[in-house]
Parts: C-alpha cells; structure tokens; sequence
RNA sequence: UCCUCGGUAGCUCAAUGGCAGAGCAUCCGGCUGUUAACCGGAGGGUUGCUGGUUCGAGUCCAGCCCGAGGAGCCA
C-alpha cells in the first residue's frame, strides 16, 4: 500500500493509501471512533466505524493509548468536518508499539513540567510549528547569503581566549594543562576570513556563561554572523535590513499555517519592509526621555528601554552611534564623533529587543593595540588579529543575528526557550 | 548576585488556623460525526524539606531546597 505524509494527503483524495504516525487523540461513540494521528508532517482525522473493520481492530482502537505508534490503511476523503480538510476512513490498523501512561496530557501543564519533558513535548503541534519556522528562517537565512555570493566559513567553537573579555565564557579542560573556553563569537575570526574570501557568513552555535535569567536568554544559542571587506557602517546596515526583510517575507510566504496554529497576527509582520527607520542613539536617549524611562544618558539600552523604543515602529529599527566605552573594543569609533561607535543593533518590533548587534571595525593598527590595552585584554593572544591590521587592512564590517530571537519574535512568543529543540539555561541541563 | 512570586493527587489548580477537594489523566461502563467530545462509576495524598508557635498548621513564624518572572549583561 502507498505511504503517504499528511502533508501531502489532499493529492490522493478517493484512493487507498497508508500513513505512519503516532496516535494523538482520541474521541469515540461507542460504534465510531475518531483517532487523531500525527506523522511529523501534520495530523489527520482517522474514522472507524464499527462496521468498517474487524471486531478486533475496533476494539483495540478502542482500547489504544496516547502516543502509541500506529500503521492505517484506509480511504482519503475531503471532509469539511475535520480539521484540515481531509480524512482518513480506516480500513486496517497496526500497533506498532503501545504507549503506556504517556505524560503529556491534551489538558493544560506547567513550564517546569514541560521542559524536563523536551523531548516529549516536542510532538505537541504547537512545539512542531515553532521548529518548522526555525527551519525556514535558518534556510532563508542561508539562502539570502548564498544567494548573493558570500561564503560560509565556519569559525572555531573551543577558542583561546576571550573575544570581547567582557561577558563569562565557559571554560573547557582542553587535554592536559590548557583552558580552552567555549565561543562567544566567532567574529573575530570572521573578519580575517573576510580577508581571505571577501565576504563571508558563520553560522553555528555560540555559548554565554552569563547568569542571565530572562525570557531573551540561552546559554546555548545560534548565530549567523556576516562579515565584508570593503564595507561601512551603512552597508552593514543595508545587509542587515535585506537579510530581515528577507527572512520575514520567506516565513510569510512558506509558513502560514505554521503562523496560524501559532495565532501570529501576520499584519505584524507584512510591514517588515525596506527600509528600517534609523535612529541616532542621541535619538533614541531623546526619545525615551520624552516619554518619561528613567534612561541614564551614556548607558546601554536596558530591555524597557529596547521595548519602549521598537513600539514607536512598524518594523525594525536600527539604533546606531552608541557611545563608544560601553561598546566592544573592535568598534571603529566614529571619525566624526570619537567618543561614538560606527555600531548598529537591530530591534525587533512588537517589544521583542535585541536580534541584531554589529558594525564597522576598527582597521587601524596603533588604535587597536591601544583599545586591547585600554580593555586590558592581552595582546600576546591577538597577535594573530593585529595581523589583519598589519597584512592589507581595509574598512571592514558586519554582525550577528540571534536566530532563536529572530524565531521568537516571528513566531510571536513569550519566551526564547521555546525555540529550539533542547533549550539550555541557567538551571536548566536537561534533558 | 539582587528583587518579586510560587511549590497541595500523575497533571492544572481550590481549600476563614478546624473532616484535603474539583477538573483532566488512568481503570470500568454507556453513546455511529466527535473537535482539549460527552455522560455515569472507581482507584489515587509524607500538602518541597527541617524545626517552631498552637488544643489543632496545607494555612502562621524561621531556615533551607527547587522553580518561575524581572534587574544587571547580552544575540
């Protein structure tokens, strides 16, 4: 017999096929049963009647647990009455394995309850939806700079030291007597591949030892990274807006009825368009000032600070020229402005903060000896990054993008943690 | 690390200092179009831990453990 995924089931309407899955739910009448069943690629209504099938089919069909793995054969039918459209008049049953007790209930759980399920919970439709967006913005997010020629090249996760010397990196036992640390950034490396290829993208996974405890926060999370030779702050900018606006069309076009299992107001998300409204940090102070946040002129842009300014928009907004002493030691300072960063980070809309953070580097020797310094980071373990400055040194730039913030704003959810198979937070290891 | 909130049946939650309960899940029975189906019945408890106040503590007090949200920091 045929096997077909419910995702394709509308092409063989009136013609006998077979699905592969796992029993959902479950409803009876006493001479009819309805089994929810779901492959990974959607769920289906399975009917069985009484008279349909044998005694012993229908009666263990009466008798199947949640979660049990199940073989059907039976007639697509088009059927206004289940969801989705289509469903499946059940011929033969196979119980490939039986469920027993299985946790997660079709009645409300807690947080805590679900994430020490993750591995389970993960079948729920909601949960399933989310993956799949995740899926589509990682391709769109490959796509976009396949497509317009930049290289991957994949910067080292066990590094040496820190990149930015600001944020607590996990260290690793590295063979015998050396301390490696897991990767923050690979930016650093980024920019002397840039060197190398021209332009260039790292896509992998990145690790902050911070004891951060918010709904923004992983301590394991992904990251594409782009970097460009011969590249300024407004170009960084305009790579960033292209690669949102992209990603954000492609979800739009591919995953509405992830969108919709997901009740995301779409209209949200129809006005991400180029270009993104751009504010000058003294702007964006002023801003918040007008509005009454209690915001410290020189500071960092704290999350009620984030949120209060990306309401003022539709779309995106690209907050630039921060002050160059709260920002990273590699931020070329702005010829015009010294005391500012020629830096951009990226706010979602909607309240949903931070997705990206980049810029233009510094490209001067003696300037960025001076900032190693300054930070008190030591040079011995940049040698190699000075040389970049030292070999053919060119304006250069680009950013990072935290995909699970990118998911969680799309998708329009409350909480990162939900955005990726197996979250990783501070308490949270397992399983 | 700091601030706030929480921990009661497998799950989600009730319970004025006075007999520890409901819905769902599970098991049994009923129902041929259900949509987190519904109806009837049954089983199910070391109230996070330790100590204290009290005739009496799930409830009040102290300490501890665990979790959630937020701050800082960041994507």
């Amino acid at each position: 017999m045929t096997h077909v995924y419910i995702d394709r089931i509308g092409e063989f309407v009136g013609q006998t096929v077979t699905i592969k899955g796992w029993l959902h739910n479950r409803r009876s009448s006493g001479k009819i049963h309805f089994l929810v069943v779901r492959d990974g690629t959607g769920f289906l209504q399975v009917v069985m009647g009484k008279n349909d099938v044998p005694e012993e089919t229908f009666k263990a069909a009466d008798h199947l647990s949640q979660e049990s793995s199940i073989i059907v054969t039976g007639t697509v039918r088009e059927d206004q009455r289940a969801k989705g459209g289509y469903e499946l008049t059940a011929h033969a049953l196979e119980v490939v394995s039986t469920a027993t007790d299985y946790p997660i209930t079709p009645k409300e759980h807690g947080v805590d309850y679900l994430l020490d399920r993750r591995h389970l919970w993960i079948r729920a439709e909601r949960q399933t939806a989310i993956l799949k967006v995740r899926h589509e913005i990682i391709n769109a997010v490959r796509d976009f700079f396949n497509h317009q020629g930049f290289i991957l090249a994949d910067t080292p996760i066990f590094t040496p030291a820190a990149c930015e010397g600001t944020t607590t990196l996990f260290p690793v036992q590295y063979f015998e007597d050396e301390t490696a640390f897991l990767t923050q950034s690979g930016q650093l490396y980024n920019e002397a591949n840039a060197m190398a290829l021209g332009r260039v993208y790292a896509f992998g996974p990145t690790f902050r030892a911070e004891k951060s405890k918010t709904r923004r926060h992983l301590t394991e999370f992904w990251m594409v990274e782009p970097e460009m030779a011969y590249a300024d702050l407004n170009d960084v900018i305009a790579l960033a807006e292209g690669l949102v606006s992209s990603v954000v069309a492609r979800v739009l076009d591919k995953r509405a009825t992830e969108l919709k299992v997901l009740e995301r107001d779409t209209s949200k998300l129809e006005t991400v368009t180029t270009p993104f409204p751009r504010l000058h940090y003294d702007e964006a102070a002023k801003i918040l000032l007008d509005k009454g946040v209690p915001f410290q002129v020189g500071g960092d842009l704290g999350g009620t600070d984030e949120t209060v300014l990306s309401q003022q928009f539709d779309r995106p907004v690209c907050v630039t020229h921060y002050p160059a002493a709260i920002k990273a030691f590699y931020m070329k300072p702005d010829p015009n402005q010294p005391d500012r960063a020629l830096c951009v980070d990226v706010l979602a809309p909607e309240g949903y903060g931070e997705i990206i953070g980049g810029g233009q580097r510094l490209d001067d020797y003696d300037l960025l000896l001076q900032r190693i310094k300054e930070h008190q980071l030591p040079p011995e373990a940049f040698e190699w990054y000075l040389d970049l400055r030292r070999y053919g040194s060119v304006p250069h730039g680009g950013f990072g993008m935290g995909i699970e913030r990118c998911v969680t704003w799309i998708c329009g959810l409350e909480h990162v943690r939900e955005t990726i198979p197996y979250p990783r937070m501070l308490y949270r290891l397992y399983p």
